[in-house]
DNA sequence: CCAAAAACCGACCGCTCGGTCTTTTTTGAG
DNA sequence: CTCAAAAAAGACCGAGCGGTCGGTTTTTGG
């Protein structure tokens, strides 16, 4: 990693802190100036625009949450235990998430919506990919006898993501973890629902 | 209703919408000025700020969104009937809520968080006020002997408030009802689960 | 070691921001 | 109809915006 790449890195991890706390409109120049320790020549000889950073800063705040996410299934093999793995994982984070400024993909999506087409259009397709890893766990599991025959994936995806989002705003909004736990208890129980008793 | 008061009240609307659409910072007075056909002196005679008339903005929306509630619950008699016809209500409402540019309070909660403190508390006192609307009539069901005496209010309030709000962001996302659809349902199991059966 | 390339600085640009203030127009009670 | 008070207009302000660019410093590879 030369110079050029670890500074660009500096960049964007000190804008993505930004952009998510305060939103697109809501980011100056001069403050990414004064986060990066950087002038203004300095960051724009990295990238073109306050756009382009800004979907940059967002794609890696994705990343990192997506990894996180990741490492969370692993060691799991059940389906019902990889997706209450993830609710455990997101709840639990709770604190850092908070620190950061809530979740990026909420964020930028309400941030976004009808105002930056390019960064909704970079939410669009991160939600989507969250989505698809649920539906692929629900559908694998099913696939396996794990879970009822009739279980809509597609729903599964919709509770859980809509459960913990709703949650993570509320909480944070209230300064307070309760309703992360409440919404975590709750899908426990909805994640139990689905599967095929052995009984 | 004098002349001053029917523009005031024009001005809070069309701002309601903007600010609800765009965020606090990401409207400017010269829209504000577009919108609602005045010019700057005509929009300051009426409010002291940006500031002033955001917070005007925002309370009147929640006023609207409260009355939308209030009016879906009369003429429930049940615990159950009525955080169902809540529900009904919000769901069924996607197309004009959408319109509107989503949930205000949702909106007003991720675009104040960091940035606004005094949007801030407004939106705390917003969703603990509808928090408590659902908190009472639980606590209501359960002395009439309608609910499980152990059901736990607050965690039904966190429940249904998260996954509305998550699912009509997730809604907004995709372009597509079905997650609010797929919320609606899953809660109405939820609601009836509480219920104790008259069996 | 050294020159070319890359990174960075910082003055500068046109423009828009939120907000003020004086002037003009509208309103409505007497 | 009168006229003072209220409402609206619009010129104006300093500050800060996102972005540019020529010059200077630092890094890099032969």
């Amino acid at each position: 990693m030369n110079k050029a790449q670890i500074t660009r890195q500096r960049i964007i991890e000190q804008a993505a802190k930004l952009f998510n706390r305060q939103g697109f409109s809501g980011v100056s120049m001069s403050e990414l100036m004064i986060a990066t320790g950087l002038k203004k020549g300095g960051i724009y000889n990295h990238f073109a625009s306050k756009d382009e950073l800004a979907i940059a800063a967002f794609r890696y705040s994705v990343k990192i949450a997506s990894q996180r996410q990741m490492q969370a299934i692993r060691g799991h093999n059940r389906g019902d235990d990889r997706l209450k793995a993830m609710v455990h994982a997101f709840a639990e984070g709770f604190d850092q998430i908070s620190e950061w400024g809530g979740c990026p993909l909420m964020n930028t999506t309400i941030d976004s919506d009808d105002t930056h087409p390019e960064l909704r259009e970079q939410a669009r397709q991160a939600m989507s990919q969250w989505r698809r890893t649920i539906e692929h766990i629900v559908r694998r599991a099913i696939k396996r006898g794990e879970m009822q025959t009739q279980t809509n994936p597609e729903r599964v995806a919709t509770i859980i993501i809509s459960a913990l989002e709703g949650a993570l705003a509320l909480a944070r909004l209230e300064g307070n973890p309760t309703p992360m736990q409440h919404a975590q208890t709750h899908l426990e129980t909805y994640i139990d629902s689905l599967v095929i008793d052995p009984a």
